[in-house]
DNA sequence: CGGCAAATTGACACATCTCAAAGCCTGTGG
DNA sequence: CCACAGGCTTTGAGATGTGTCAATTTGCCG
């Protein structure tokens, strides 16, 4: 059985290597200092130092950039079980903030006593870092959507993305996930300005692709939806192997 | 003295951290091929799934992602340095393909030799994180100029972040580089077409940012380049700490 | 019922794309 | 040494996608 509280990592985790009970409990062993917040919340500011980094374990959180005219772009979703900014870490400054797209739950662990296991569990310390490759190699499909692909594919192909990483963590049941973002929210997600999301996003309904309604999006088809995404799941490395 | 192999990779190492020498024996101990390959040859290709990684000693490399329609979008740059793939030790599959955008030299080492010396020597393991975890904050600062910058602003950050990487490897002089790409492959590195990127230079020319002549980029001044950009240097990590 | 944020619509401006042609280099073969 | 081919750069004109601003509608909550 999974533990409550570092429980959805350690799914995570097993998604792609197999964790040992040593491994698991040795997670289980990291002092942690749990806070809730309420969507909108600053979680990690730009610029800041933090000595912690934070496991997300319930709600949905984003990476965000300012730029000097008041608009962001989100960088990265975070979903249940993601290690949120493990990165810093090693960084030491945040050249991102991190805010709450919803209420949500978070576990914040001190980056000595983090360092302190990798150092002890050197394969368990792989797949942590493995978690971050993969943020980055989620990263370049995002950053391959913004650069070729039109908004609507855009919007198809992070849709993808979310539903099989909901998935993943037991989140999405048939093709339905709970997804609580405004459309501004989403307008910074794509690049966009919040009523050309408003107007892709008619055209995905228009071509029956989704329903969304009160935050919970339906796919029709995923398949359909992937096709006119041009969605290859390859990046999300949803393969069980030996790391 | 810097060894002739491994030299510009100890080197950047050493921007951000101290590198011991039993550290860098260890490195210089590492079994390579050696590979020389021209302008235009694919170095890793999409989807294979790679047992060595290679560091470019010379020239400059490009990650890439290929689109249905025969279009692409270059998510990355490697310049000398660089240990280009790094990540496909632990993801197995690639996401994405290496071309070269000049001629260069290339070492490969083996991931398992890698994994050994890893192991041994746990700090520099957490350097070689580093660099990988620099590459994910390189990454989303491309897609904050993609999402939120015009296409002029998006090239002068490019051209600021290039300048930069290049002194820290010692290939900038002045504020000038050599930087032998055409404005197709430009396009592709800025997600818009070659017409457009040559406009776009135009424009930063008529500004008087730069001159680039035979592949020959000298910034007329670079603060204000950086200014024009919203350039803020955060993301490149330029800090020499115990990581 | 009123108030507020989010979603939607319309009209027009601007950035970027597309297609096509022309100009410019550079290397090569005659 | 010239002529030519091929790739790269530059220009033009019109189409399309996305942005801007402003107004209206909808839905939620007190």
């Amino acid at each position: 059985m999974l533990s409550l509280t570092y429980g959805t990592l350690i799914h995570l985790l097993q998604v792609r290597d197999s964790v040992t009970s040593a491994e698991r409990a040795a997670i289980e062993a990291l002092p942690f200092r749990a806070q809730e917040c309420a969507k909108g919340d600053q979680i990690i500011a730009q610029h800041s130092r933090p000595t912690e980094s934070c496991i997300l374990t319930r709600g949905l959180t984003a990476r965000t950039n300012e730029m000097r005219d008041g608009s962001r772009q989100i960088t990265a979703i975070n979903l249940a079980g993601d290690f949120v900014d493990l990165p810093a870490m090693l960084l030491k400054v945040m050249d991102h903030g991190v805010v709450a797209l919803s209420d949500c739950r978070l576990l914040f662990v001190a980056h000595s006593d983090l360092r302190e296991l990798m150092a002890k569990m050197p394969h368990l310390a792989r797949l942590l870092w493995l978690t971050m490759i993969i943020d980055g190699a989620i990263g370049r499909a995002w950053l391959v959507c913004l650069g070729r692909r039109s908004a609507s594919q855009h919007l198809a192909h992070l849709l993808c993305e979310i539903y099989l990483r909901m998935k993943m963590v037991g989140l999405a049941q048939d093709e339905n996930f709970h997804f609580p973002i405004a459309q501004h929210e989403l307008a910074d997600m794509l690049g966009i300005t919040a009523v050309h999301a408003n107007r892709t996003l008619q055209i995905l309904r228009a071509k029956d692709f989704l329903t969304w309604i009160n935050g919970i999006v339906a796919l029709t088809d995923f398949d359909r939806l992937a096709e006119y995404a041009e969605f290859d799941a390859t990046y999300l490395n949803m393969i069980m192997q030996p790391r």
